[in-house]
Order: C-alpha cells, then sequence, then structure tokens
DNA sequence: GCAATATTTCCATATTATTGGAAATATGGA
DNA sequence: TCCATATTTCCAATAATATGGAAATATTGC
C-alpha cells in the first residue's frame, strides 16, 4: 500500500460523522445500506451525507452500487484489512515476540 | 473507546509526515527513537517533527520519555490495537463467518 | 407526461491544520 | 561558569476541509 493510499484512508475515517458512517456500515456488512437509511440512523442532512459518502469512497473504504433509484452503499473490508496491516507493517523489525498487533 | 478518541487517533495518522514518524517508530519499537534521530531519518525540520509528535502523543499513538538532554519516543502499541479493535467492531453484526478482519 | 421520492451537485461561509524561521528552554560536559 | 547540543514554543502565512440550503438530476409508479 502506497503512503498517499494510507493517508486518504486515515483522513476519511477521521471525522466525525464519517467514521459513525463507516462503523455502521461495518456493523451492516455485507449487505450494506442506503444513504436514506443512513441520513435518518446518524441524523445527516442529505447533502453532508453524500458528501462523506463520496470521501468514503474515493478512499476505497466502501463501495456504492446504483440499485433502482436507490445507491446501496457497502464497507469495504479488504480496504480497512489492508489499511490495517500498512499500520503495524514489520512491527518490532518483524520480532513477534515483542509486538501486540496481529499484524 | 470513545468515538472522539479515535477520530483523534485517526487524525494524527492522517498526515503523511505523521504517518511516516508512526511507523518508524512501530518499526523501531520496543525501544523508540529521538527526535533527532527521526528527524534525521525522515528529512524533517525540528520544529515540524515537535509539533507532530506532540499530535501523535496526545491521541494516544506514542509516549515520551525524557533521558537525558534527550527524549526517547515510543510507538503505544496497545494504542493502535485499541483503534484497530474500534474500526472493525461487531463487524457483520457479529457473524464472523462473513467478516474478513480479526476483530 | 406528471408527481413523488432518492441522491447528488453547487456554492458561500466558517473552521481548522500545516509549515518552518527565530527565539526560548533544558541538559551535560569541560 | 560557559559552550554545544537537543528539543520545544512562538507566531504568522498558507492551505485544506466541513457544513447545509437551494437547486439539479434520476428513477419509479400512476
Amino acid at each position: 500500500m502506497e503512503n498517499t493510499t494510507a493517508v486518504a484512508a486515515l483522513a476519511a475515517l477521521a471525522q466525525e460523522s464519517r467514521l459513525a458512517v463507516f462503523r455502521l456500515l461495518v456493523r451492516n456488512a455485507p449487505e450494506g445500506l442506503t444513504p436514506g437509511l443512513i441520513g435518518e440512523e446518524l441524523d445527516l442532512p442529505a447533502p453532508t451525507l453524500s458528501f462523506h459518502l463520496r470521501t468514503l469512497a474515493q478512499a476505497g473504504l466502501v463501495t456504492a452500487v446504483q440499485e433502482g433509484r436507490y445507491v446501496r452503499y457497502r464497507a469495504e473490508l479488504p480496504g480497512i484489512d489492508a489499511l490495517i496491516a500498512f499500520l503495524t507493517e514489520d512491527c518490532c523489525a518483524g520480532n513477534s515476540k515483542l509486538c501486540s498487533p496481529k499484524g
């Protein structure tokens, strides 16, 4: 993973509303949710939510699929796995006895 | 973990230089490094690095210990573990068969 | 075609973060 | 005490981001 890619993903998550949206989609994986349901659950205005969903999608943390007049957003679990691996890469110079992270 | 705490940690990591500093400290866990060495390795001016280290420390991702005229910074591995767990909490509503993340 | 609903784009405002030179502070050694 | 080194604080310029109302776009059912 590129440093730049990781920064984009972390920046996408580093915002209260977006983090809440992402975690809601993680809990509701793998089916996903529509913006209407997300906005209702988290009490977010549609334009604000749309902006945040786009940011998460550009960072590769969620995917969007058009379903008729709805759009289904899903957490991209491999994306978050890759980010987690990147954060703890080569931890303790590879000496796993010294490290708590699983990576 | 509080939503606010997680946002602070993610924001701390969502910056190119800080992410590089953090990952360098992860690789050099558990001994840690001094700002002088970090700045040399990553080619960062001292005031800029000091600002970034303080941000990481406030987010609970690194710790600082004074050692004579040096300061030793270390990656706070339990902190990153907690953040990772928070991101994937209750993934797929707890149905681990559907989920890739280890959490 | 028309009305209702879902979602996004436009846009102006407000807020917050990043940068690094210069100066301040702190420690250790001679 | 005085000097060299390590680190931080001060500060001002610059840049990036979040917010939500109004309007635009898209889809479905009638």
